[in-house]
DNA sequence: AGCGGCGTATACCGGTTGGTATAGTCACCG
DNA sequence: CGGTGACTATACCAACCGGTATACGCCGCT
């Protein structure tokens, strides 16, 4: 048994390593184009070693989306928890996306990318990207409908894409505004929506 | 010599056959993931008739990507060039991206793909992306001007980011609304913008 | 004292990768 | 008639791929 893909126990010290360096050049190499050598030398451990703790190189890529999936959510959470109103709660998710992009970033979309390249339907990875896409989608809308959105659903799915767009044009193109200008126009369009900056005692 | 990147010859009928199996085989498989021996297999053609014509892999990928950029600015002009005044014309890209994710996109983006496949930031089929992202903003940029826009240049930049958020939504959520969303979203933003529906005679 | 979990080292497997070499066929064209 | 461009067929190359096998060392726990 190669530890089954849901538990979610310790690591040890190599297993750690492994995923680190999956981490850096799953994202920044591609995966289809790192190889288990690579990765095990770069780790300064052995393939045995890999393929003891992870089974696979499928499973160590789900491994690694999911890593990177609850870090990204780590960053989201600690900026929405700061917001007091729920308006400011989503312009928040644009200021943790800026601070993603700085820094953790520069290639884009881990998930779209895996996306991209795991060309495979049924790839146990593919679940985890559009996991992110739904949950992101799932926390603005709960939001939007908190400030009194009309259509919760539909300004909800507009913000995301918002969201990755900003992305697309901060790594693809350098925009390092993207955010700020996505930002704006999530307020717009939360104006537009009935969601104003302040005095809510509007009726 | 081997047919220089920028020349536009004819094509001799298996050069046709190779692109028209690469466009497909390279944007639904991955392009890390299709080897050339497939490739001649699928185009019924030897892997040496694929060199002759077209020198190396990176240029056959880069051919690969100028075709479908082609095509896009194909239909993207098709359906601007219907409509009247540049407010519908703004509109009309989210047209088009409707009709483009309707048949020959489910996979996202081959640029954004290409570029999440091409780690090597010297591959030349990187520039075809950027290039693609840049003609849609100077593009958007032009009509949100032409229709009045304070800040053509961040307004284009968001409509830009709907474009992307959208071929997200629709491929990886398969979100079939995903453009309309979009459209919608646009229209929003361009009325914040003080691009009206009708009536322009609004000085 | 002993055992099992963790790790190293090395070697190997069949298959595939991008790319090249050699040899030959066919059709068109001056 | 001869030449040339387009193409096929086959074989080959070194390098790398994911994955497995064998054998051994270390350390903490009971």
């Amino acid at each position: 048994m190669t530890a089954s893909a849901t538990e979610a126990r310790p690591l040890t010290p190599a297993a750690r390593r492994v995923l680190d360096v999956a981490g850096q050049l799953f994202y920044t190499r591609g995966i289809n184009t790192v190889g288990m050598e690579l990765l095990a030398e770069e780790a300064g451990v052995t393939k045995k070693t890999i393929y003891d703790r992870f089974g696979s190189k499928q499973d160590l890529v789900v491994a690694y989306l999911r890593a990177r999936d609850e870090r990204w959510q780590d960053c989201l959470d600690r900026h929405v928890a700061v917001a007091g109103t729920p308006r400011a709660r989503v312009l928040a998710t644009f200021d943790a996306l800026y601070a993603w992009m700085d820094g953790e970033n520069p290639r884009g979309c881990a998930m779209v990318n895996a996306y991209a390249e795991l060309s495979d339907p049924d790839h146990p990875g593919r679940e985890v990207a559009v996991g992110q896409k739904l949950r992101l989608r799932a926390l603005l809308a709960d939001l939007v409908e908190q400030a009194g959105a009309a259509a919760p659903g539909r300004l909800a799915e507009a913000l995301a894409m918002l969201h990755e767009g900003a992305v697309v044009a901060c790594s693809v193109l350098g925009d390092t505004d993207a955010t700020r200008t996505a930002r704006d126009a999530a307020e717009t369009l939360m104006g537009a929506h009935g969601i104003a900056a302040e005095a809510p005692s509007q009726v």
